[in-house]
DNA sequence: ATAGCGAGTACCAAAATAGAACCCAGTCGT
DNA sequence: ACGACTGGGTTCTATTTTGGTACTCGCTAT
């Protein structure tokens, strides 16, 4: 097998591999990336975390064509991320509002801007993610709560939760 | 950790705030996003922090369309997220393997997987990302190194870079 | 010479996206 | 009462992006 090869550890982020050729490789990542793998859904989030909440707002703040919107919102709100609310009954009106699981997608959306931040950047960073109680930067990153101490990629492995299948192995010679 | 989730305050993500209506909004995370932000390109990444490096294997691996995966490698390389190398002169062959930056997205990549896997498995989680050197499941978030605390994303602010207000942003009120 | 490999292209059909205009229920100003 | 307005969409068409299969091209090993 090809364990052990000079890349990051990360090599097995998807368990096992050899498929008897059914497509259940749709591995959550493959889900997920199809409910916010798309170029609006994330920026929609983004939008919702700035407390952007009605349908106009959205499509004014993401210049989004309004169809896209309706089917990025209904995908989000059929995905959890969301939720659609009556905010108002005289005139029925509706907003959206992220979901508990809406928010927790926050670590993605940082880890996305900061990376855009340090490896995109057109001269300087636009923003900075800051500790809101002292103003210090922020640091993402991994940790062991065992070791107590954080480390970087490369320490990271990924198991499926019981057994270990062996890695996809496609031995040519 | 995440108190009071109805309430971001996250909510200044791009330092705008109240939106000015101008579309220099192509801020960073609009950037990456054209960069990764579709639904093959991070399950490229992940392929390639798994060992992948060859077109075909890349090709094999995700069931992407040929035509597809070299629009998106070609998109990444110029991105600066992987780098194509010849890796044998005779015949002149190629592959692609991530730059330092690619490796770098691995936060990404980590907390869409993790998201996925608290969110949207269906079941038991498939896989679990652990530290490596103690097998102990892995923890992602936020820390101040000052306060030296973590921290979720309700402590979360974003501030322009100096708070020097950019002079274009400032233009409309 | 011919079969095969690796890394793509060419070509075409199908789907998603963008953009603008339009719709509908309710409400407000006059 | 009547038209304009607001909010939240839908319909329509044009363009772009995807997906799929087949093919090419340079090279090598048999």
């Amino acid at each position: 097998m090809n364990a052990a090869t000079n890349t990051p550890q990360l090599e097995d982020l998807h368990h096992g591999g050899v498929h008897d050729g059914v497509h259940d490789d749709a591995t959550t990542l493959e889900r997920t990336l199809k409910l916010v793998g798309d170029r609006w859904s994330i920026l929609i989030i983004r939008a919702a975390l700035r407390g952007i909440r009605r349908f106009d707002d959205f499509a004014d703040d993401l210049g989004i064509a309004r169809p896209i919107l309706t089917k990025r919102l209904q995908r989000l709100v059929a995905g959890g991320v969301m939720a659609k609310e009556r905010y108002q009954e005289r005139p029925p009106r509706y907003d959206y509002r992220l979901t508990p699981a809406g928010v927790a997608l926050s670590p993605a959306l940082v880890a996305l801007i900061k990376w855009g931040e340090h490896h995109l950047a057109d001269g300087s960073a636009e923003i900075v993610l800051v500790h809101a109680p002292c103003g210090t930067e922020l640091e993402q990153g991994f940790w062991c709560t065992h070791c107590a101490t954080t480390f970087g990629p490369t320490a990271i492995r990924a198991l499926p939760p019981v057994a270990t299948p062996t890695a996809r192995d496609r031995t040519k010679s």
